[in-house]
DNA sequence: AGGTCTGTTCAGCT
DNA sequence: TAGCTGAACAGACC
């Protein structure tokens, strides 16, 4: 389910879509389309090629040769599906090609997006790459609790649930904490844990794939001293974190 | 059976 | 003003 790793995996996808002319789209999926009409993304797009595959954090868009860019965001558990095997319920957004083909936006729970023309304006630096100076000051201000602040797309993109709380256990960092109390070596600690993290996931294969995620998911103790794991909630989300390492 | 959940946006509070 | 909460989406999983 979509962090980074899975927005990488469907951009790599979406490059298999490129140079093919579009003859269709089916954009009558009111609310992943908003604030769209039903045929105003087709009216965008057909007739033209996709001509390039882009990706910041977990937003997605492709463009054709005349400047469009169709915005993409696979929500909760949205795939992308270049020339898929079948079609059904779960398709909430369809790009037909003339060679037959199709990219669907493949989303259960209808939380994908698709949109023309997206302002990404306020989306962070990707997580992947963000600069030292940039991550202090965009992390460090404010009073927020750090998981809070780790997973606001604004200040810096990509990093989900998971990936935060794999992130902060790397850190030995507790959640909570407030970002006031960070100390500049704390932020650059954390930024390292961040990129490590996210490319560690992106060479496994996913966000599910850090050692501490393992731990959380059957609710057990600390890879690192065997202290069992905490759980609240933190940001909003459910959290879990190494009361003994983190502090 | 009812509660929870890997995401985003927005309204409404404090 | 910064930061929080809940609603919306709708299925999977405990």
């Amino acid at each position: 389910m979509p962090e980074l790793p899975e927005a990488e995996r469907a951009r790599l996808a979406l490059e298999a879509a490129l140079g093919r002319r579009i003859t269709g789209v089916d954009d009558h999926d009111s609310y992943v389309c908003r604030p769209h009409a039903t045929g105003e993304i087709a009216a965008a797009l057909v007739g033209h090629r996709l001509t390039s595959a882009h990706r910041r954090g977990k937003f997605l868009w492709v463009e054709t040769q005349d400047g469009t860019t169709l915005g993409l965001h696979l929500g909760m558990a949205g795939r992308i599906e270049v020339d898929p095997e079948d079609s059904g319920r779960w398709d909430r957004f369809r790009v037909d090609f003339e060679d037959g083909g199709a990219l669907v936006l493949r989303d259960k729970r209808r939380l994908g997006r698709a949109v023309i023309n997206p302002d990404y304006g306020h989306v962070g630096p990707d997580a992947a790459d963000v600069g030292r100076a940039e991550f202090r000051r965009l992390i460090g201000s404010g009073r927020a609790p750090v998981k809070a602040r780790l997973l606001d797309q604004g200040v810096v993109s990509g990093l989900g649930n998971l990936l935060v709380d794999q992130v902060l256990w790397q850190a030995r960092i507790a959640p909570g904490r407030s970002v006031s109390e960070l100390s500049v070596e704390d932020l650059d600690r954390l930024r390292r844990s961040v990129r490590v993290a996210v490319r560690s996931s992106l060479r496994l294969g996913g966000s599910h794939t850090g050692q501490f995620i393992a731990a959380r998911a059957s609710q057990g103790r600390c890879p690192r001293d065997g202290s069992p794991v905490h759980r609240a909630r933190i940001g909003g989300r459910t959290t879990y974190w190494c009361p003994f390492c983190q502090r």
